[in-house]
DNA sequence: AACCAGGACACAA
DNA sequence: TTGTGTCATGGT
């Protein structure tokens, strides 16, 4: 068992602002620096002014593959995104926006495991994020898989399989707090280990299949689809509306008028441009802190 | 104590 | 097409 480390040197990433906006649901703040999971790894990351430190361990020592193959994190952090480039796009004359990314500068979107972003959000619904991670917590705890740690580290479990869940009964579920949202869960758990919706294949698709695919899934409604295409999927597009987005909407576009949901649909898929999901995420995380 | 939370769904009008 | 009640549970 040994802590393995790497650098990643990459400028303008807010590696607090990114992990704890409400995309992904596994990272805590430990003394500085941030420890979650990514797939079947324990990750300790740590921001640097010139890029961001990871930690993480190798059950054989002195194997050479666990140098060379973080890609998977640097993959999941998107390190290779050029922010610059994402930014320039947005709309010049939109000062809200203008003034959110300013005010967190750095801040990422994430590309995560399809299942585990789905199933999350499934159990995001009228949830607050504190809650949504003890959700997450209590599942991993019960029903994931124990990983290698570093020494007189406490034990940490990877994100449960659909095939796992599948497997659980709706009380089970329901043991974890997630209340009415257990049954979608165990549905779509089902759905995906015996094979009616395959995951993978939605990499594939244009963002319009892919979400009506989504949507099929018990628990998925529009929002939470488009959570997982933007998360997950990678789909820079999706803009997923709650009740923080359309507020921020209302409050800082139509601030007289009382626009319909359809016209703030179009909107937003209009007025932002090709990389509306990262200003919806600017957005989002500029309502819940600075307001 | 009341109100709300990264909603979805069935059903009414 | 748009509006309302319901579903659990815990934080503020």
């Amino acid at each position: 068992m040994k802590l393995v480390e790497q650098f990643f040197p990459v400028c303008d990433y807010d590696l607090a602002a990114t992990l704890a906006s409400g995309q992904a649901f596994r990272w805590k703040e430990i003394d500085g620096s941030w420890e979650g999971v990514i797939g079947e790894n324990w990750v300790r990351l740590k921001q640097e002014v010139d890029g961001i430190l990871a930690q993480t361990v190798c059950l054989k020592a002195g194997q050479a593959s666990c140098l060379s193959c973080f890609d998977w994190l640097r993959d999941y952090l998107q390190i290779d995104a050029d922010l610059s480039v994402i930014l320039r796009s947005f709309p010049l004359d939109d000062v809200p926006l203008q003034t959110a990314v300013t005010s967190c500068r750095g801040l990422r979107l994430l590309r995560q495991d399809p299942w585990e972003c789905l199933a999350s959000f499934i159990l995001s619904s009228t949830k607050q994020i504190v809650q949504i991670q003890q959700i997450v917590s209590l599942l991993c705890e019960r029903f994931g898989k124990p990983l290698a740690v570093p020494e007189n580290h406490p034990p940490v479990f990877s994100f449960p399989s659909a095939e796992r869940l599948a497997t659980c009964t709706e009380q089970e579920l329901r043991d974890c707090k997630m209340g009415f949202r257990a049954p979608n869960l165990l549905a779509t758990a089902k759905m995906v280990s015996n094979g009616e919706i395959h995951l993978q294949s939605l990499y594939a698709l244009p963002l319009e299949k892919a979400r009506a695919e989504l949507v099929a899934l018990p628990g998925v409604g529009k929002k939470i689809a488009d959570c997982v295409l933007l998360f997950a999927y990678g789909f820079p597009q999706a803009f997923p509306i709650d009740v923080w987005i359309l507020k921020a909407l209302r409050q800082l576009y139509f601030p007289k008028r009382k626009p319909t949901a359809k016209r703030l649909l179009h909107f937003s898929q209009t007025h932002f441009g090709p990389n509306a999901g990262y200003a919806q995420q600017y957005l989002f995380h500029y309502m819940r802190t600075k307001i």
